[in-house]
RNA sequence: GCGCCUGUAGCUCAGCUGGAUAGAGUAUUUGGCUACGAACCAAAGGGUCGGGGGUUCGAAUCCCUUCAGGCGUACCA
């Protein structure tokens, strides 16, 4: 069952509104010219009223009138009898601002209370089957900040669309084949190399078994200044993280120097064969501590294998798409309006990244049949979608069918400045580091707090530091504070179980129109690809609470309005709730 | 050069399918608890919505132009 008073008061409006301007067509007062469409909206001022409708503004020019007559013989012609409305006002240019009577703020409480859990779910999806992408991170080392921001939103979304009434899943890209792979192999092999070498086994013997000793040596060493002065010099086009030496070392200290020997091919395999699997794990167990579980891990190599990439190419080909040129395979991009053509298979044989990454695609739109596939990317990716949207064509999908969602970048602040991430360094903020420094909830409920398109500083000492004034915390204490309030007056015999309920004070029917847009948000926000908006409306939510409660006292009112407010305290509890179990953040009673 | 994103209060950001006096948080100042949780509430100050043109009853919002920042523009992914 779902329940959406909002839009049934629009409903309203609009009916309203449209058999008034049929009597005044009848009667003759007004020209019988088709109309624009009108809105209905929620002012930002409750003075005026609990909607309004610009039906007059918007019209008025077709009629040849002027939109205060025009509303004036709306609000004359209208019958409110039998209707959620008590009156309907003329205002300001000619707005038309409706008054909800007492029924309508009643039945939203107590139907609230009665889906419980359920409260806030929409059918705007009708079961549409969606996969949502995200993180998608390289297994070749460990997850960044931006993976943070991805994460986060790509979690929330899926769960938003499934609140809205989609089917949606979410799904993990491992690039676990192609060029990636192949220099994850080449920085291990060659920092293995240097620990069986004369240097690195100078360390060994020194520090013994202290791998973070000897690992942060040889990785401060690499970091010299000075390429003359480095003893494990690596070249540019390598992984310089700590994390590869890390690997390393540890295939030493199980296998010891059986690779040295080995050609540079092999070595390097045996390499990927025994790190990338851990890595996978990793990304998987970072994931899970950010509450993030996915329904699917699709691999790479699965596409390789299966022949699906060969197939994409055929495709390609057979439809007349390609051409060669300087012994590679090109996509007349420009063709299908594209900004230029690229290429599919370089001169040495092998695919480019997006030939697998077309498949990946065919795979979740064709083969599996998902209505849409959702990919949550950084902004750095802007040039590929479009790429990708050319290709989709070429394969004869409907481009529509994949939506992209674009996170611009995180800068992190540290004492008031931007921290560079040096590629060449490697250096930069984990996604697990992160997660130990700030708690999992500020988190997930920080990065869904932003519009994914503005650039955002993430300041890791105000994070941390101000744990306690930061907006989930003051969405958690709401929460917590009715949970108490219930319990005590529970225990003084006064529990709602149930009837009529009335309200008579602004913050109680400030609190229960707050209560009554939940469902409608989650459509907008859903259809939108727009998680932030939930955060943004709970924290409205949980301040529009804290005033009600600071202003309607309900232990000392008279039982009636006692059991009311209990009522009202209960469905806004629900509210809270389930917002958080959307985003997975904690909804705490006690804190 | 071209393309995408951004520019709104000291700071971080909403508002952008045109609507009424441009809003929150934070910071600053000031009030409110012998308590249904003050981890809260209330009040004040703070704005040439980057600049300039245009469209109309009405522009932060749409169009043009210009300035500034970020990101892209590989036979890397």
């Amino acid at each position: 069952m779902f329940y959406n008073a909002v839009n049934q008061a629009k409903s309203e409006i609009k009916e309203i509104v449209m058999s008034a301007l049929g009597v005044l067509v009848s009667e003759g007062k007004i020209g019988a010219e088709p109309l624009p469409a009108f809105q209905v909206t929620i002012p930002n001022d409750s003075a005026h009223g609990d909607f309004s409708a610009n039906v007059a503004l918007v019209c008025a020019k077709a009629l040849k009138t002027n939109p205060r007559a025009l509303a004036q013989q709306i609000v004359d012609a209208a019958v409110l009898e039998g209707t959620s409305f008590d009156k309907i006002e003329l205002a300001g240019p000619g707005f038309l601002n409706f008054f909800l009577g007492d029924k309508w703020f009643s039945e939203v409480v107590t139907n609230t209370l009665l889906l419980g859990a359920d409260y806030g779910k929409t059918n705007l999806g009708a079961g549409k089957r969606v996969l949502v992408e995200f993180v998608s991170a390289n297994p070749t080392g460990p997850m960044h900040i931006g993976n943070a921001r991805g994460g986060a939103i790509g979690d929330c979304l899926a769960s938003l669309l499934q609140t809205a009434g989609y089917q949606a899943d979410r799904e993990f890209y491992i690039n676990d084949a192609g060029n990636q792979v192949a220099k994850f192999g080449k920085s291990l092999s060659l920092r293995y190399m240097q620990l069986c070498g004369g240097e690195g086994q100078k360390l060994i013997a020194e520090y013994g078994s202290d791998n973070e000793k000897i690992t942060s040596e040889i990785y401060k060493d690499s970091q010299k200044e000075n390429p003359d002065e480095r003893l494990f010099p690596m070249p540019d086009d390598v992984y310089l993280g700590q994390d590869i030496i890390e690997h390393a070392k540890n295939y030493y200290d199980i296998n010891g120097d059986v690779l040295a020997d080995k050609s540079e091919e092999e070595r390097a395999k045996a390499l990927v064969d025994y790190a990338l699997p851990l890595n996978e794990a990793r990304l998987e167990t970072d994931l899970m501590k950010y509450r993030i579980k996915y329904d699917n891990w699709f691999k790479e190599s699965s596409l390789h294998k299966s022949g699906a990439v060969k197939e994409v190419i055929e495709h390609l080909k057979a439809g007349g798409y390609t051409y060669e040129q300087d012994g590679a395979l090109w996509l007349k991009a420009t063709e299908l309006g594209g900004e230029q053509d690229f290429v599919l298979l370089r001169s040495n044989g092998f695919p480019t990244y997006i030939v697998p990454d077309i498949a990946y695609h065919y795979n979740k739109l064709v083969t599996r049949g998902y209505d849409k596939a959702i990919d949550v990317l950084g902004a750095d990716h802007h040039g590929y979608v479009k790429r990708m949207r050319v290709c989709l064509k070429a394969m004869g999908i409907d481009e529509k069918r994949l939506d992209v969602v674009m996170c611009q970048m995180v800068n992190l602040v540290r004492d008031g400045e931007v921290v560079k991430l040096s590629k060449r360094s490697g250096k930069a903020i984990t996604l697990s580091t992160l997660l130990d420094e700030v708690p999992i909830d500020e988190a997930r409920f920080f990065f869904n707090l932003r519009s994914t398109d503005t650039h955002l500083d993430f300041d890791l000492d105000l994070a941390v530091e101000e744990s306690s004034k930061n907006p989930v915390f003051y969405v958690q204490y709401a929460h917590a504070r009715i949970c108490r309030v219930l319990e005590k007056m529970a225990e003084s015999g006064a529990k709602y179980n149930g009837g009529e309920v009335n309200f008579t004070e602004e913050p109680e029917f400030a609190l229960i129109r707050k209560i009554a847009e939940l469902p409608e948000l989650v459509n907008e926000a859903a259809s939108e690809y727009s998680p932030f908006k939930m955060t943004k409306y709970v924290y409205e939510f949980a301040q529009v609470f804290h005033k009600f409660y600071d202003t309607c006292p309900i232990k000392d009112a008279e039982e009636r309005v006692k059991l009311a407010r209990l009522a009202l305290c209960a469905a806004s509890k629900t509210v809270i709730a389930n917002v958080l179990a959307m985003l997975k953040i904690d909804a705490p009673e006690k804190m």
